[in-house]
RNA sequence: GCCGGCGUAGCUCAGCAGGCAGAGCAGCGGUUUCGUAAACCGCAGGUCGGAGGUUCGACUCCUCUCGCCGGCUCCA
């Protein structure tokens, strides 16, 4: 007997029923919309497990939210094929925050055509149609799908080896699909369509193009409208858009080259702050900062493996006095010839080399995306060389230093994934093993979420990838803690071991934040470009009200720069401080000093924050405090 | 790379039935000297992304090309 919980709470008994049957003999009917068991989304329609509990969902449970989504990509398609006859079905899944539907058009479509569509789909939604369950014999889904000339559904039903084949009808529209869905169309009440865009067909490029249509589906009008201010509010972010606005970076494809950045001296600065604290950071948790240089010869990426493993992503090579030279797309084989310089012993492990290098990777232009992704970019690149016995505390050094440094930079939601060992592999399964339960313990000392993608790490080793939560909560994978069981061996390298004989030592890659280039993108979202004392590249803006109190502007300036503050006196003359005011706001400025008579009478001057506070007149060594506090406690607080 | 959309002044955008290319902001010059999100007047600024075609005439229509934006992982 399975027991299932209504959403009141109350518990019913249940065998060899369906919910829908078991409901409308209690006379309960129209709320449950799907069955949550076995830790799986079911249709109302399906038969209840012979045990166990099953959770009545109704549209208020975020999990119903994936049958909403996905009926509502039927209702698409049915909207579709109403108004444009002759157009094939590909795919229409439920997606993280909405749906969407792979169509072949006879004629290409364009987003004036979604309003249109939209219209449709209310029309469907209004008609109420009952969703219905059925099953066709092999054979007649076939049949059904040859006289339509549904290529695409063909080729999913040749890789399902059901002979009953599960469809959904609704109205005159029927679809091939495993469900669950809603009990009827008229739930679907608060969608919108939002984008069109190409998509392969399975995701493949060598395969047709289709038009996917996008939209998003909430349970009620509330949660929509959530949904699209944050939508709007995401745009209002956007990086491309803040950046030259702020005056931060520019990109310039036709002059400079696609994914080349440009950091301006006002992006430059706040690169500077995060470089510095990274720097300090490092230094203080054992790492050794080296630089080295952009460019190797062909027969180290030779050794290396990069030529035979990762050529697609490297430019071309240089010719120099007739031997070849690549621009580099990792810094790992020169820290491992620094590590090669001398002969190293067990006492001189664990080593640690740190550089934010900048490499150079080769990106299809059509992937290419502001600062997030680029063809050039530094990397907060590491390599940590220890012996067996340190691996596992070097693991958790590593992952609780990670977390430490993106706190600073106002993250606090992480998860971690596990990446294990994939079918193709080097190293030994001993070393493998090692290695991912030292992964695993660190991701559970530090109390992290984590699943594991087993199989998914690379070749050459097992990692943990974080991801953080951005204020949009937007997730962005930034740090990534990776063994490397290859390089050592390519390179040979080894320490002499209390034995007096040679061993091979454990090497980890690490990036924290990523790339600065990724990371400045993310940081600029994340803050709407409104950076936090620490990190904004002006912090004080100091307004005189008017000609007369340039001078003293000037000197107030100058105080708060001798105390290691980023100020600048607005001192163009003619503006009302109306203006000044209006422009230090647009530029996000922290602190806005303003200077009148009284205040240079004083020797004050009143205190405005970002926020719109007036504080009124302070003295500047009071204000000067105010502003070191927050930089030095690197606090979000004004 | 591919599909769809978009390219007009530094920025945001208007214009077109095919008939002299426009506005605001920014810039420059001047007037104003001002108390918490845009003072006022003037000046300058353009191969309408580029090339070709149709036409008496093209920013406008057609073809090609370059660039930008959305997407191409979510699996009946």
């Amino acid at each position: 007997m399975a027991k299932v919980r209504l959403p009141q709470g109350k518990l019913l008994e249940a065998a060899g029923v369906s919910l829908e049957e078991l409901l409308l003999k209690q006379g309960l009917t129209g709320e449950v919309v799907g069955a949550l068991y076995d830790g799986e989304l079911h249709d109302i329609r399906d038969p209840l497990p012979t045990d166990g509990e099953v959770r009545a969902l109704t549209l208020s449970d975020p999990e119903a939210l994936e049958i909403l989504r996905h009926t509502a990509a039927h209702v698409l398609a049915q909207a579709v094929l109403r108004l444009f006859p002759g157009t094939k079905l590909a795919i229409g899944p439920a997606i993280a925050d909405g749906f969407y539907y792979d169509f072949e058009f006879p004629e290409s479509i364009s987003h004036e055509d979604l309003p249109e569509i939209e219209e449709e789909m209310k029309r469907i939604v209004a008609a109420d149609y009952p969703v219905e369950r059925v099953f066709l014999p092999r054979e007649e889904a076939i049949g059904l799908y040859r006289e339509r000339g549904e290529a695409y559904k063909l080729e999913l039903l040749s890789e399902i080896p059901d002979e009953r084949i599960s469809f959904y009808k609704q109205g005159e529209f029927m679809d091939l699909c495993r469900g669950p869905h809603l009990p009827s169309t008229g739930l679907v009440k608060h969608f919108k369509l939002l984008d069109l865009a190409g998509a392969y067909w399975r995701g493949d490029s060598t395969r047709v193009m289709l038009t996917r249509i996008y939209g998003t589906a909430f349970a009620s009008a509330e949660a929509l409208e959530q949904h699209l201010r944050w939508r709007e509010e995401a745009r209002r972010r956007d990086h491309r858009r803040l950046g030259p606005e702020l005056d931060l970076f520019s990109i310039h494809n036709d002059t400079i080259g696609a994914g080349l950045v440009l950091w301006h001296p006002k992006g430059a600065r706040v690169r500077h702050e995060i470089e510095s604290f990274w720097k300090e950071r490092h230094f203080a948790a054992g790492y050794q900062l080296v630089y080295t240089p952009h460019i190797g010869r062909a027969r180290l990426w030779q050794r290396s493996g990069h030529l035979d493993f990762y050529r697609e992503g490297m430019y071309a090579p240089m010719d120099i006095e007739g031997q070849e030279f690549f621009i580099k797309p990792m810094n790992c084989p020169f820290h491992i010839a620094i590590y090669k310089s001398r002969t190293r012993s067990y006492r001189d492990l664990p080593i640690k080399y740190a550089e934010l290098g900048t490499v150079y990777r080769y990106e299809r232009s059509g992937v290419l995306h502001g600062l997030l992704r680029v063809r050039g970019f530094t990397q907060d690149d590491a390599h940590i060389i220890c012996r067996p016995d340190q691996v596992e505390a070097e693991i958790r050094k590593v992952l609780r230093f990670a977390l430490e440094i993106l706190r600073a930079f106002g993250f606090s939601d992480f998860s971690a994934h596990l990446s294990t060992r994939p079918a193709k592999y080097v190293g030994t399964p001993e070393a493998w093993d090692l290695a991912t339960a030292a992964l695993r313990r660190a991701i559970e000392a530090e109390g992290l979420d984590y699943d594991v993608r087993e199989g998914e790490g690379a070749f050459y080793g097992p990692k943990i990838d974080l991801d953080i939560e951005d204020s949009l909560r937007r997730s962005w994978q930034l740090t990534t803690i990776q063994f490397d069981f290859n390089l050592p061996e390519r390179f040979d390298m080894t320490y002499i071991g209390e034995d007096g004989r040679e061993h091979r030592p454990y090497m980890i890659h690490r990036a924290l934040l990523g790339s600065l280039e990724r990371f400045f993108g993310i940081l600029i979202e994340h803050y709407g470009g409104a950076f936090p004392v620490w990190l904004a590249p002006v912090q004080a803006a100091v307004l005189p009200i008017t000609e007369e109190q340039i001078p003293y502007a000037e000197e107030v300036a100058e105080r708060l720069r001798t105390a290691g503050l980023r100020a600048e006196a607005w001192t163009r003359g003619g503006k009302t401080l109306r203006y000044l005011i209006r422009e230090a706001q647009l530029q996000k400025i922290p602190y806005m000093l303003v200077c009148g008579a009284r205040e240079a009478e004083a020797g004050k001057a009143a205190l405005r924050l970002r926020t719109g506070e007036d504080l009124g007149a302070l003295d500047l060594e009071e204000i000067i405090a105010r502003i070191r506090d927050r930089v030095q406690r690197k606090t979000p607080e004004l």
